[in-house]
RNA sequence: GGGGGCGUAGCCCAAUUGGCAGAGGCAAGGCGCUUAAACCGCCUCAAGUGAGGGUUCGAGUCCCUCCGCCCCUACCA
């Protein structure tokens, strides 16, 4: 493209700018009014895609925006520098995993700072420095002094590719690795857990008070998972003293139990396994054991069959309501984890357990009355109770109490909360991560390491491969070492933490990076949390907000936040993914679009307006053939612009007339479109309005009549400063070419519109008969109903059509509209 | 199976939240500029809103059914 203006030129004059003067800085004790700003920080792949570049663009308006409303921005940046891709590259590569990152990261850096994005890169944090680290690991002590972490064997997903066991939210729904592919395993491993469920209640509570996008709130309610329902038990047949206990939501349905299910891993199942039935049971158990969680509760095709899923185990059970044996059968699909590891079986109310009672040939009886016409097996809605003695008669919710009592009196029943939400797991048997700052003593057992030998760093000489074990359990000096107690031979934990944890408090850290002492001073990082603005990709949406929202809560419980809100994030903004003719953009899949080229092409300034203009930036954006052209686009309305500014086709003329008056009326208008639109995050709406106030604005000055010169330049300032959050280079270089002697354009207060000049003088008011537009009227804005109706009525247009025809009714909506009805 | 979103001009997208379907951009076409082309400037073009039904004076907007695409979630008792 042929530019008015040289791209390179200003873009690397203004970035060397705001880097020496360092513009964005900002300190802690600016007397300004405050705004975080924070888009999530990446992790370093490599040189920035598309995706960064929305994301960061997004950001950067954001950070540019409010210090022109006058605020003190806070506006940091780092990177999320440790990680598993880091790891198996190098491996592949034979280097070390921080040699690769740390070359990314200025790869990463390099290619944003072209962006023109505006950082404090004082700073600046990344995972991976042992100064990070070293807090890292003592809020994993604090945890664990506090009870908060816990180490215990569990059934975890294990990867075979990553060589480590995944989190719950790792393993996709077809059981597979999110990362690698693979199919994930069940191993019984001694594992380090966050107590996560321990907030389970106010993680859940606090969405409501959160200014996030409705369907991330609905994600998080939904992992969360919370369930009333009643616990209760169920006697042996043959020993009354004894009882499986069971979780239900529906204690109405307990006249309709006909049969129970313990899981495979439940403690009672080898005393209810008869001899008969031994062989069926193990073999059910044995297989189950090696199902992840997702392949055992996943009953779409593909899966195991139904009737290879469940066994009789050869005992009954006593169904307190109705006093009858039913027998108990063990299945895979009922979990160990959740609940109590045993339900009542309701084929009549439960599709699971009609599916289940089908197949093996159980009883089905229905205690809620479907309605009419219900053709489904089982019937889960709400109706009136039948079979089901003293509550018949009665709906659900009120069915519900009147068991539950009955159940807290004849089954030790008592009202219990579940919740879907587990603990979090969060060891990682792989090197490239923060090491578990834990020892292992004979004499003293789990203990933590001591302060002042914090960080715990991994030693560089590892050799790192795919046993499945972490490289640092083989390497001898850094696995043997002495108990801090007891100072006798002892062996350090040797997995590493899951990157979710840096993660999680990196943006206190940001708020106060300089404190040695401590990870963050609370009352520095008061002085910023909690964010303001938070912007980053919707594959966020559950884990790492969940988990950074525990963080904060659990450091004000140890007494290491007070003064902090409980809530990091107040608003969040997800921006939309970019697809690449309709699949997900990713370096995995190695359709990447660099934004290089288009630097060249259209300059930083045209490209972030681009990624402004291109749709809702909240929705998907799909990248394909046309691309490029629109792209060409925002390069030539930035042209325009410029050559309008340099006033060489503008013909002046003394004196406001009323050319200038509309085009004043325009600029206001304008003004007001764009601030809204910036804080309901429409920017493209808002680059639409600056467009076509452009357009007015240059037809009116350089028609033959011409522009007043104070007029065009008011015009031409609001603009710039509309337009310098988007485009920050071109706007600060004209900026200056005006006004030599004044602050850049990005110091200057953002415009605000005149509400005299945004008011319409008239406004169209459309005259319909019977819904059809027959005549346009200029009325004043204030019109009264009478005034409009009566005014209609003696359009000439309208009498004309109404051929003499008296109106039955006439809908009058002023200065809108009015219809008339005949 | 459950939950959510989307469908407007050849394309990307607007539409004061129930009131004239069009703001902006891209593409296409025409004219001007030019020796010519590019650039640039001006102008023009286009859909009745995925389909059908309903409510209403009036529906892109609200309700129902269906079609298509996308996302999330998936036996949590």
């Amino acid at each position: 493209m042929a530019r008015p203006f040289n791209v390179t030129e200003i873009e690397e004059k203004w970035q060397a700018r705001w880097a020496d003067e360092g513009t964005y800085q900002v300190d802690n004790d600016d007397p300004r009014e405050r705004f975080y700003a924070l888009s999530m920080y990446p992790y370093p792949s490599g040189s920035a895609h598309q995706g960064h570049v929305r994301i960061y663009t997004f950001g950067d308006v954001v950070v540019r925006y409010q210090t022109m409303l006058g605020k003190a921005v806070l506006s940091p940046f780092g990177f999320d520098s440790f990680g598993l891709p880091a790891e198996n590259a190098a491996i592949k590569a034979g280097s070390h995993p921080r040699v690769f990152t740390e070359d990314r990261m200025k790869e990463l850096k390099a290619s944003l700072l072209r962006l023109g994005a505006v950082y404090d890169w004082r700073r600046e944090v990344t995972s991976h420095d042992p100064k990070y680290m070293r807090w890292s690991q003592a809020i994993f002590i604090a945890f664990f002094n506090a009870g908060l972490a816990y180490r215990a064997e569990a059934a975890v997903n294990w990867c075979p590719g990553c060589g480590t066991v995944l989190a719950n939210e790792q393993v996709l729904s077809d059981g597979t690795c999110e990362r690698s592919g693979d199919l994930v395993e069940r191993r019984n491993l001694e594992q380090w857990f966050f107590k996560i469920t321990d907030y389970a209640e106010e993680l859940l509570r606090n969405l409501d008070t959160l200014d996030w996008p409705q369907r991330v709130v609905t994600m998080q309610r939904n992992w969360i998972g919370r369930s009333e329902g009643v616990e209760f038990d169920l006697p042996f047949a043959n020993d009354r003293s004894k009882a499986i206990r069971v979780y239900t939501t529906r204690p109405d349905t307990g006249f309709g139990v006909t049969y129970a299910v313990i899981a495979p891993e439940h403690p009672l199942l080898e005393e209810l396994t008869t001899a008969e039935q031994r062989d069926g049971v193990q073999a059910l158990v044995e297989r189950a054991s090696k199902e992840s969680e997702v392949v055992r509760t996943s009953t779409s095709e593909g899966g195991i069959a139904l009737e290879k899923r469940g066994a009789f185990t050869g005992s009954y059970v006593i169904n307190p309501f109705t006093d009858e044996q039913v027998p108990v059968y063990v299945a895979d699909y009922v979990l160990g984890t959740y609940g109590t590891g045993a339900i009542m079986a309701v084929p009549g109310e439960d599709e699971r357990d009609f599916a289940f009672a089908s197949v093996y040939g159980l009883p089905v009886v229905h205690t809620t009355q479907p309605p009419e016409g219900f053709e489904g097996g089982a019937y889960s809605g709400d109706g009136a109770h039948i079979n089901s003695d003293f509550l018949n008669g009665l709906d659900v919710a009120e069915a519900k109490t009147k068991a539950a009592e009955y159940l807290a009196e004849h089954a030790n029943g008592i009202w219990k909360v579940n919740y879907r939400l587990r603990d979090w797991l969060v060891s990682r048997q792989r090197f490239w991560g923060c090491p578990i700052p834990i020892i292992y003593c004979d004499v003293h057992g789990t203990v933590p390491v001591p302060d002042d030998q914090l960080p715990v760093l991994a030693p560089d000489d590892v050799v790192m491969d795919k046993s499945g074990q972490s490289p640092l359990a083989t390497h001898d000096a850094f696995r043997n070492t002495t108990c801090p107690i007891c100072g006798g031979p002892a062996r350090r934990e040797t997995d590493t933490m899951d990157t979710f944890c840096d993660s999680s408090w990196y943006f206190l850290r940001y708020a106060d990076p300089w404190t040695d002492g401590k990870a963050f001073d609370p009352a520095e990082a008061a002085k910023w949390m909690p964010v303001d603005q938070y912007v980053g990709g919707i594959e966020h949406a559950i884990l790492h907000l969940l988990y950074a929202r525990f963080y904060l809560k659990a450091l004000d419980d140890l007494g290491w936040a007070p003064g902090l809100p409980r809530e990091p994030f107040t608003r969040l903004f997800s921006q939309g993914m970019i697809r690449l003719s309709g699949s997900k953009m990713s370096k995995s899949k190695g359709n990447l679009v660099a934004p290089q080229e288009y630097y060249d092409f259209v300059g930083a300034d045209g490209l972030r307006l681009f990624h402004l203009f291109a749709g809702p930036p909240a929705d998907d954006f799909d990248w394909n053939d046309q691309t490029d052209e629109i792209i060409e686009g925002c390069g030539r309305f930035l042209d325009r612009f410029y050559r309008l500014t340099q006033y060489h086709e503008v013909n002046f003329h003394d004196g406001v007339d009323e050319g200038d008056v509309e085009v004043r009326r325009a600029v206001h208008r304008t003004i007001l479109r764009v601030t809204e639109e910036f804080e309901g995050w429409s920017h493209n709406i808002a680059v639409a309005a600056l467009m076509e106030l452009f357009n007015t604005v240059s037809k009116w000055a350089r028609s033959d009549h011409g522009a007043e010169r104070t007029t065009l330049d008011e015009a031409i300032d609001a603009m710039l400063k509309m337009l310098a959050p988007m485009s920050p280079h071109v706007t600060a270089e004209i900026w200056e070419m005006r006004y030599p002697d004044k602050l850049t354009v990005h110091r200057q207060a953002w415009p605000v519109a005149d509400p005299e000049l945004v008011k319409h003088s008239t406004i169209t008011m459309v005259i319909q008969i019977n819904g059809k537009v027959k005549a346009r009227l200029e009325v004043p804005p204030d019109i009264s109903m009478a005034d409009a109706e009566t005014e209609a009525l003696e359009v000439n247009a309208i009498n004309v059509a109404l051929a003499g025809a008296t109106p039955k009714r006439i809908v009058s909506r002023p200065p809108r509209l009015v219809n008339i009805i005949v």
